[in-house]
DNA sequence: CGTCAGGTTGACGCGGGTCAAAATGAGTGG
DNA sequence: CCACTCATTTTGACCCGCGTCAACCTGACG
């Protein structure tokens, strides 16, 4: 089931088989683990980085008054958080959404491979760089975007990560999150999110039902999202 | 001037002296830069990353209609866009707040850098993943906090960072930026913050006036934003 | 003294929150 | 197959935080 991670990380740059094996050799152990469970908690020393082979994660953050703000969503193929690498600790929680799989890779493990191969440390620094742009563009979502194109802008990036590892179909894609959820990724209560899914599914612009997304008018909601897809780093590219 | 940065660098992991002369070879060259100058501009090809050596820039990305949400402040010392390194392009634009000096380290440079000094190339992305962490937190006030809160967060913020590189006193700190500067960064209109404002200088949690903030009760500005400075990772750590 | 950017204040409107209740639907046990 | 439970979705009524619009004030600078 690696084999998500190795075609996310080719999609964008080329691997020689010495980097591909090295990368085959840094998950110790797999799990299984049922959803709505937090794997890792805010604060917790780490010793291994959590590889998302299927499934669906978030990265969230409690508040005092018990809102939580969901600050990344994490598709299969994802290192969920190779920045605990380098920091030992998380600043957030890390949480199952829907029953997932995970590889754990241990932190010496990752540093040996990347030492032998730096260039794997680059791509995996890159990737972290990518999670920070998304962090970046949600941010914009928050501050800036009506409630409905923070929607939008969501299920348009979502289509695109899981399109990434084909596990999104030209016209929608399976999201088996709950509207509550969807409203701690929006910073929304989950009463306006039904009432902004509703909207959107009267214009013709998109679905969410029942766990999937149906793309009624994709370009028209691209549109009401002012949506660009630069961050997402789609492009080849040397590094 | 780059004493700054390395004082932000050991102030968290201890450096060595043949680490500390290759972060000195870094900078090729020095610029002074007006203030609210557009430095770089999303999506344009990057061959160096700026090191921050005096001055306040920011991290912007705008809007279909005209508005903008200021992702980051970056502070003296800071890379502002060690990103660059691996992303080449940036999904974002910087431009300086107030007058400011950078230092232009060629990419080539890094990474020469980081090949000989393998722990180098984990303490500045140990950097990047700061500035990740920074993000979600903003994501939080964004998503989640009143705007009071949101304002009362950021100079709480502000104030450690800045203290780190001997910028900021136990009451306060120069932020030599505009109300409407101070909205692109909280998601408010300038109207509402000035409003915001007045409110937290009448409760004699903080004032804000001519580009200082000078705290009255900061434990009680502390509560009121739900500050907690996990996310800035100030402990010194392993690495 | 004029100009202009930025700060301040008031009146008013709207997007999204709050509260409450009903509808739906996926189990689960009899 | 039905009865029951419990999470989730849906809808309506009402409210409030923040945006909008507009005017005026302040201070730096020429």
């Amino acid at each position: 089931m690696i084999e998500r991670h190795l075609a996310r990380l080719r999609a964008r740059h080329p691997l020689s088989d010495a980097e591909e094996e090295a990368v085959r050799g840094l998950v110790e152990e797999t799990r299984v683990v049922g959803p709505r469970t937090t794997i890792i908690r805010e604060g917790e020393r780490l010793a291994h980085s959590t590889l998302l082979l299927d499934g669906l994660l978030c990265r969230y953050k409690d508040l005092r008054d018990g809102k939580r703000q969901i600050t990344e969503l994490n598709v299969p193929g994802d290192f969920a958080d190779m920045h605990s690498f380098t920091l030992k600790t998380l600043d957030h929680s890390m949480a199952t959404l829907t029953e997932s799989v995970v590889g754990l890779a241990p932190h010496d493990r990752i540093r040996d491979a990347i030492e032998r191969h730096p260039r794997l440390g680059r791509l995996y620094w890159f990737g972290t760089n990518l999670d920070a742009a998304i962090h970046r563009e949600w941010e914009v979502s928050l501050g800036q975007r009506s409630a409905t194109a923070r929607a939008a802008a969501l299920f348009c990036e979502m289509h695109l990560r899981l399109g990434l590892v084909g596990l999104a179909e030209p016209g929608g894609f399976a999201l088996p999150i709950t509207q509550n959820e969807l409203g701690e990724c929006l910073g929304l209560t989950p009463v306006h999110v039904n009432r902004i899914l509703r909207q959107l599914r009267e214009d013709g612009l998109v679905s969410f039902r029942s766990g999937r997304v149906e793309f009624g008018d994709l370009a028209r909601l691209r549109t009401c999202a002012d949506f660009s897809d630069d961050y997402l780093y789609l492009e080849p590219d040397d590094i």
